[in-house]
DNA sequence: TGAATTTTATATCAGAGTGATATAGTTGTC
DNA sequence: GACAACTATATCACTCTGATATAAAATTCA
């Protein structure tokens, strides 16, 4: 099988909870995909287009006629999201510049070594912030979702809360050793 | 600044440890840095080209000449590889198929988003195990390593074995909640 | 010894994905 | 009503991925 397009499962999955443009599929993933998924408007638009074709979507013929391109799934798009969903995962390669730097780095001074450590835990005492507080969103029920999209929404959010704390601990831990 | 090719960093990294070919390379990502960083034949040798022009590396002259092409890093090299040391890094987006696929499945059947969750627990668990065994082939000092870099694989392991038991422990506690 | 298999080694390609930039209408605000 | 911010689409060069082709060297084992 050929290489395959991930943005199109992405975006399938985005228009299946409800229809919109190119920019909402990209707000969308900015804000609650942000923690696992990121998605690019050069990748969105001609990913959009090539389903177009393959009658993966549909345009919406939208009252408000702009230059605002409304798209929709079709009963075929979701077969193919369906059939997605059932296919097993596959553990992914990842890429960590930083890890890859640290790991470079026994010759740096450890002073400055420290400073990446305290850095990087910063980084993810914010992001851990962001979480606690989309969790906290969530459970006040301030967005229209239904009570089974929510639970998932939890499952993701406490993934990132559980791996930011796995993170500052790690560089607590690593910084307290001073290599 | 223009995009930039992350993999002269890591080819500048390995080399600075010792001279190698492009297969080389490759299988020290495969195995040193297999638990965070990813590379492929496909970008590896174009990348050498490059920084053989860009006088990044030279060529070893080899005494067993055959057609494999040994590559050592240069001064010019060094210092590239050091000024990327000290640079900042920033937060890197990332893009976990699983958890898109675990987000969009609230419509799916309870069993196969459980199978799915299993599945995905015991991937990591074979992940952690594999962790185990290297830093437990590191506390034997197998390798002939300096304490100097050993300490530092120490903390990339010591970061793996941390991740996966957090998204083991997020996979045990997801199963339980039932969705 | 020699056949089969595995490992070492380089190269290339189409397509996926990234991030920057260009363009322009619409909405908000001070 | 000027200015800023947001909405919206499009394109580009470049990075990165994974598949495939090729072939020599080393290893297995019959």
């Amino acid at each position: 099988m050929a290489l395959k397009n991930k943005s199109l499962y992405a975006i399938l999955g985005i228009l299946n909870v409800s229809p919109g443009t190119g920019y909402d599929i990209k707000k969308y993933c900015d804000t609650v995909l942000s923690g696992f998924w990121n998605e690019n408007f050069g990748h969105i638009y001609p990913t959009l287009k090539k389903m177009l074709i393959d009658e993966l979507v549909e345009i919406v013929e939208s009252e408000t006629s702009e230059k605002k391109i409304q798209y929709q799934i079709t009963p075929k798009g979701q077969m193919e999201l369906e059939a997605w969903l059932m296919e097993d995962s596959e553990i992914q390669p990842m890429r960590s510049e930083f890890m890859l730097k640290l790991l470079f780095s026994s010759n740096q001074p450890k002073e400055h070594v420290i400073k990446m450590l305290e850095d990087y835990k910063q980084l993810h005492v914010k992001k851990l912030e962001k979480y606690l507080d989309m969790q906290h969103d969530l459970e006040q029920g301030i967005e229209e979702i239904s009570e089974e999209r929510s639970r998932f929404l939890k499952a993701t959010l406490r993934r990132g809360v559980l791996s930011c704390e796995a993170t500052i601990r790690w560089c607590e831990e690593t910084i307290d050793s001073g290599l």
